[in-house]
DNA sequence: GGATGGGTGTACAGATCTGTTTCTTTTTAT
DNA sequence: ATAAAAAGAAACAGATCTGTACACCCATCC
């Protein structure tokens, strides 16, 4: 089996990308890097933005199948199934080079400048707000709470890249317990 | 009194730095769109990154003394007060060329490539948690709920770049009354 | 045993970006 | 009124960025 290029350039870029940003992140970063050839990156790739756009459609679903199969494992077990994504916070925020969430920093960056890859992160949130209402509704709850989780989740995401993760984690899953529970 | 050269340059460049960026937005861009002269910025401002930091700085006291004002006003009201910076979520997210959070758009920009910015947006998230914390304690709530009131309230800020912004604030208000009224 | 397709390497075009230089003009203070 | 300070205009240096052109390598397949 040969070296995959593309999914090798694909990686290198999103790294790249989730680490220093989109705009700062030049195509000779992700050639040198990644060790493929310019020319090949623009075989596989018409432009920088279609890179962008197939490494966050990529990131997303990979996202979206490992959250769908931890959901699928904990079917039926109430509290502890709404909890999970967000005891997961632990390990992605501690990650080398964490940097918050990849989407919400696409949609930063490219808010009015680039609507394709603002609507591509638009995609990815409307899709995690409702797979926290369906998972919310399965379970019994009160599925309105997902424009609750959703913030909370993302701003765990977001203060933990200048603050300490842990108790705003601890105090996120408690108050979700507490709110839950009545 | 004359037009302010040096506050003219850095509310064009605040507003550009918000709206599209901070790499994406270059100088010849605040020049241009000030009517300031190139030699004139550089002789108020030393580079680039020295821009950034006065804007950033200027923009992190005036929301302080924003919210201390409110805080002021408020005082001894108990929720009502802890509510309010909430509450004002709302005309935030409505304003024209709403990005999110300052402060985050340049943490996550500047994470690993310049600690300095990335300093001062760590910093006035602290003062952001200590305010919380100083407020909950006046008006007897545990303090420790600003490490959950914190990630809530940029995590509004993150959502309602993508996502329609009254559900997360209705939910995000409710919430926060049920869980400190216990 | 050539043709084909994927990959490499390098140089380059053209745009853009930060920052500087030089010179002129305007404003301000004494 | 005149000196000094502030601002302006425009060209430019040097780096970097996206994207292309061109020549070459090398495996596989027919």
């Amino acid at each position: 089996m040969p070296a995959p290029r593309r999914e090798l350039l694909m990686d290198t870029a999103e790294q790249l990308f989730y680490r220093d940003g989109f705009h700062a992140t030049g195509i000779d970063r992700i050639q040198a890097e990644s060790g493929v050839a310019k020319t090949t990156l623009y075989k596989h790739f018409a432009s920088k933005d279609a890179l962008i756009l197939a490494v966050l459609e990529r990131a997303s679903m990979r996202v979206r199948s490992s959250l769908q199969q931890q959901a699928q494992r904990l079917r039926g077990k109430g509290l502890e199934r709404i909890l999970a994504p967000f005891e997961d916070l632990q390990g992605v925020c501690g990650e080398d080079d964490f940097n918050g969430c990849l989407f919400n920093n696409a949609a930063a960056e490219f808010m009015y400048s680039n609507p394709p890859i603002h609507a591509l992160a638009r995609e990815h949130m409307d899709w995690m707000r409702q797979f926290l209402h369906q998972l919310l509704e399965e379970e019994g709850f009160d599925p309105q709470q997902a424009w609750l989780l959703l913030p909370l989740y993302e701003g765990v995401l977001t203060v933990a890249r200048v603050q300490d993760s842990e108790p705003a984690i601890k105090q996120s899953l408690t108050a979700i317990r507490a709110l839950l529970q009545t």
